[in-house]
DNA sequence: GTTCATGCAAATCGTTTGCACAATG
DNA sequence: CATTGTGCAAACGATTTGCATGAAC
């Protein structure tokens, strides 16, 4: 699944947990984007018994919980394009079709990621999310 | 791997096939964003001992000789991010790292996508990719 | 003929799930 | 005590890889 929040947020009473409790600070300690193994390298020393299952249970509650945010893309699988050229995609919430936007590149989006900092960028990627046209009017 | 283009890109001398060939005629056939199982489907028909791993190899070949995109976020594996706000991301190239930036949320991009077409736009997501500051100074 | 591509099966990797037991409210 | 969370191990789905054979140059 993707970042959604939507779906009737009927959270069962979530009872707390030492474990989520110590995931949910490790990932407000950092601002890196840990992995679901990264946390469980930081946690076994403290729960020696911990097992990966109970990392993506929390993961999955926290998120739902609006605590934390997953970023991945779209779904499990990758997606091939052969439109090599660039552009933007829409990516349906709904029906999960990806599909290439002929909206006018705005490279100039480039220039505002601080190369005072650092920064070397080399390109930019823009997905929007929502209804696609068809799911749209099934609504 | 993510979208990438860059190591050495040291193709071994290629040799044409009938299978990429037609991986490559079918991508170049449609606008939806195919999957590799989906490319199998459509072509374990014309060649009945097609087997995945002829279909990820040829995709990997396409993907080098930049003839096709693939579309997938970072790695293969989910980041979490416990920054719940709206805000951008810069991905290293180099090293992987997922860092949020600071910059404003350009809501008005989202009016763009044009609704005359039928989407209806909730969100967008926008990641730079580049050099992060540690690993451009190394260059 | 040497090298690259294929098919097949087994392997890997991140993630999910069923189950019996422990912790929470 | 009714319910949710845990650990363990097995299951899963997408992708990768080793190997013997077949196609391309």
């Amino acid at each position: 699944m993707a970042a959604n929040g939507k779906k009737s947020d009927k959270h069962p009473p979530y009872k707390r947990s030492k474990q989520r409790e110590r995931i949910l600070a490790l990932l407000r300690s950092t601002d890196t984007h840990p992995t679901a193994n990264w946390l469980f390298g930081k946690l076994k020393k403290e729960f020696p018994n911990l097992s990966m299952g109970t990392i993506y249970r929390n993961i999955g509650i926290l998120v739902r919980q609006g605590l934390i945010g997953r970023i991945a893309f779209g779904s499990t699988f990758d997606r091939l394009d052969a439109n090599v050229s660039d552009h933007y995609h829409f990516i349906c919430e709904k029906c999960n079709a990806i599909m290439d936007l002929k909206l006018p590149v705005v490279r100039d989006l480039e220039k505002q990621v601080p190369a005072s900092e650092g920064f070397k960028v080399h390109r930019h990627a823009v997905e929007f999310y929502g209804l696609c046209p068809k799911c749209a009017k099934k609504a």
